[in-house]
DNA sequence: AATAAAAACAGTAACAGTTACTGTTTTCAA
DNA sequence: TTGAAAACAGTAACTGTTACTGTTTTTATT
């Protein structure tokens, strides 16, 4: 692969390192439009894709039907807010001993698992007891 | 709600039941077409939703963006085979626990989880040593 | 059995998120 | 400085899904 250097990758990859949450392509394409008022939503797709692709960026699927982008790429588990939608890294370490209570009962191979975790991120559950 | 019965939400139910693994809408639309010739894949959809809203299906949003149906509905987790795509129950119990170490270093309300795991199913492992 | 309102239907158009295509601009090694 | 490769903006196309339309089926009531 021979990638030659783009300012709205650049940005791309910025945008997404100053969030905590994980936005999606829509909302990189609003947010880097400020800097870059043309950029074109096509772009945007394409830079996260070649991002994920060569591993500077993590593709996350939540099940609402909407890529989401995390620039930490590192393995770790998520959190996914049930009343606003974000989706919040956790600190917590793999959890390993889950492949192996899969397999025991399993005829295929276990590689590895996926979990969100869901409920009320810090933001909403504080509103809500206010 | 008051339902009327339809022959084609039956078949749609009973072809979901005779699966183990966990078919897409256009699947489903494949199969109960051999009974339904003329069956709309609207129909199926609507039949879906319906038969999800109602709690009789479960719709599984695995990560490959397309929605995946299973006639089971208790809960339990489920197995991604990453060479075929199918889906399959696993025979587990639910691990609570992992919602409290999920918990204990972050600030929001963890309400529960959902784990997918991943690897080959039996089948394909099959295949593969043969 | 006849009837009529509600529900479901088939068929198709519309929609959202994403990817692919076009001709133009930018990057960068020679 | 230049020219080929890569990236771009803009837009069309694609895919999974939902919504709309007029017709048929179901089912409770006669």
């Amino acid at each position: 692969m021979n990638l030659k250097h783009s300012k709205q990758r650049d940005a791309i990859k910025a945008f997404l390192m100053t969030r905590v949450d994980h936005p999606t392509a829509d909302v990189v394409y609003m947010n880097v439009r400020e800097q870059f008022p043309n950029i074109s939503l096509g772009t945007v797709y394409r830079n996260l894709t070649l991002l994920a692709d060569i591993g500077e960026i993590d593709r996350i699927r939540v099940g609402d039907g909407i890529d989401h982008f995390d620039a930490t790429v590192e393995p770790h588990y998520h959190f996914i807010c049930t009343s606003c939608g974000s989706v919040i890294d956790l600190d917590m370490d793999t959890l390993v001993e889950m492949d192996e209570i899969a397999s025991s009962n399993f005829d295929g191979q276990v590689e590895g698992h996926i979990t969100y975790f869901y409920g009320s991120c810090p933001a909403c559950t504080k509103q809500v007891t206010n």
